[in-house]
DNA sequence: CAGGCTCATTGACCTAGATCAAGGCCGAAC
DNA sequence: GTTCGGCCTTGATCTAGGTCAATGAGCCTG
């Protein structure tokens, strides 16, 4: 399997002139522009500085990897630009998309010093990258961001089951209006305009993450379309026409709209 | 929505009458079965005795709930004896099952104040329930069982990947063999026999935990049943008779068998 | 500004698994 | 020991969504 990753070192815009014994730029996290919705929230700029020591900033491109399935689970990421999608491989080919993740989120959680999963870019990323064994002695000396990174994963479970539960049981149609409705609170989490919701993933991908196939997403979303729930905009993002429909539909209340 | 919910309160068999100020039973986690299995592991025995002080057992009866979606989160436990099944229902009454749990495992975890999921016994089940804030106390003075914790919520997640990986792209047959290899490896690491594994749970509740129909798993475990793959024994165990293909199925490496 | 990508859409048809419908097989109740 | 009510199994049929195939709509690149 070739490894198409991409690791763009992009730190340390300070010139390297200048400070005397050691070069340690604290900034990038105190400016960081996604902190306070991430592991790094409520940190005190102490804190900051201990993590700013260890961390390093990445960028990976369009369609690249991050890490893949069954890797050294090495170090936890941080989204700070971008969209990660999450995805696991049958033998075969097959593939289920776990997740999609936005500026904010964090990736690299492993089990038995493997990740379980493989992680690449939908779109060219940002990332701090903290390599797990210093990360984990920061934590220790300041155990709220454990309890945050807790909180996240107890989060990202409470996604997974309500995944499990449109895997399982919900039609396309349902599917694809879940979906979108994931889209614009992540959005309003993050801050953005859930109006016309960004779709920066493609159909493939959006039919791995939803079980389902490339044309089934086209022919569901052009039916939504047709029905006036949704409208397509320019750079494919979505128009939301009928908010109320749309969430009776993803909650499977409404057989046909 | 009725709320069938067992709580018959079975703790302190010890007698009422000889001691003196207050009566702390610490010897059941001490003589806990599950105990090295559990969030419980690796505690002292001054830490057990502090847990001890929070602890209620409970018994709750085949058929009956333990909490239901959306109930306020006052407590985590932990599963002594018994088959508990975790869902989510849909409006309409679609159920999805999102996770089986043995003796050893904990559930409880909440986002917000309320459980995410129903819990209820699929047959007669012992737990041991720790009010939150008084664990949560005894936690942030113990905190390797915060550790202890994590990491096995960080385990529920993967186990969440992966089933979504089987809701989303495994067929019938995949889900089935996937299923009874889950069951083993729940047996073996609770040190039981993998061979004839057990099968606490029905057909209607296998088909909502695989994203099936009843008659489709009956009919799935037949065609296995005759191509020599399993065997059926009485109490509806199921004997494992050809491992390899079975492993081969769940894979998702062989198309026929 | 034509050729050659990739991605999205749409149509025609097919199939895995759902749905509908009997029976069969217990174990519990009397 | 008969009746009843769950389950489980099996058969017949249906259908949501998959598969196969063609066309269209951007976009790079040369």
């Amino acid at each position: 399997m070739a490894d198409p990753r991409t690791r763009t070192l992009a730190s340390k815009t300070a010139p390297e002139a200048a400070p005397p014994k050691q070069v340690i730029d604290f900034d990038p996290c105190m400016r960081c522009n996604v902190r306070e919705m991430s592991v790094c929230a409520d940190l005190t700029p102490d804190e900051l500085e201990h993590l700013a020591e260890i961390v390093t900033d990445q960028t990976v491109d369009t369609g690249h990897a991050i890490f893949s399935e069954g890797d050294d689970a090495g170090s936890l990421f941080n989204v700070t630009g971008g969209v990660v999608k999450l995805y696991k491989l049958l033998p075969d080919g097959r593939r289920q998309i776990t997740g999609f993740l936005f500026p904010g989120d964090f990736l690299g959680l492993a089990v038995n010093e493997q990740y379980g999963y493989s992680a690449e870019a939908v779109e060219p990323v940002k990332l701090c990258r903290f390599p797990r064994v210093p990360l984990e002695r920061v934590m220790d000396r300041y155990p709220h961001m454990k309890a945050r990174l807790f909180t996240m994963a107890s989060n990202e479970l409470a996604a997974a089951q309500d995944q499990m539960l449109l895997l399982g049981r919900k039609t396309a149609r349902e599917r694809i209006a879940s979906f979108l409705l994931q889209l614009q609170s992540s959005a309003k989490r993050r801050g953005q305009p859930v109006n016309p919701v960004r779709l920066p993933m493609n159909r493939g991908d959006i039919a791995d993450f939803l079980g389902l196939t490339t044309e089934t997403v086209s022919r569901t979303i052009s039916a939504m379309k047709r029905a006036g729930v949704i409208a397509l905009r320019e750079g494919g993002n979505v128009d939301v026409r009928d908010q109320d429909g749309l969430d009776a539909i993803a909650a499977g209340e409404r057989a046909e709209a």
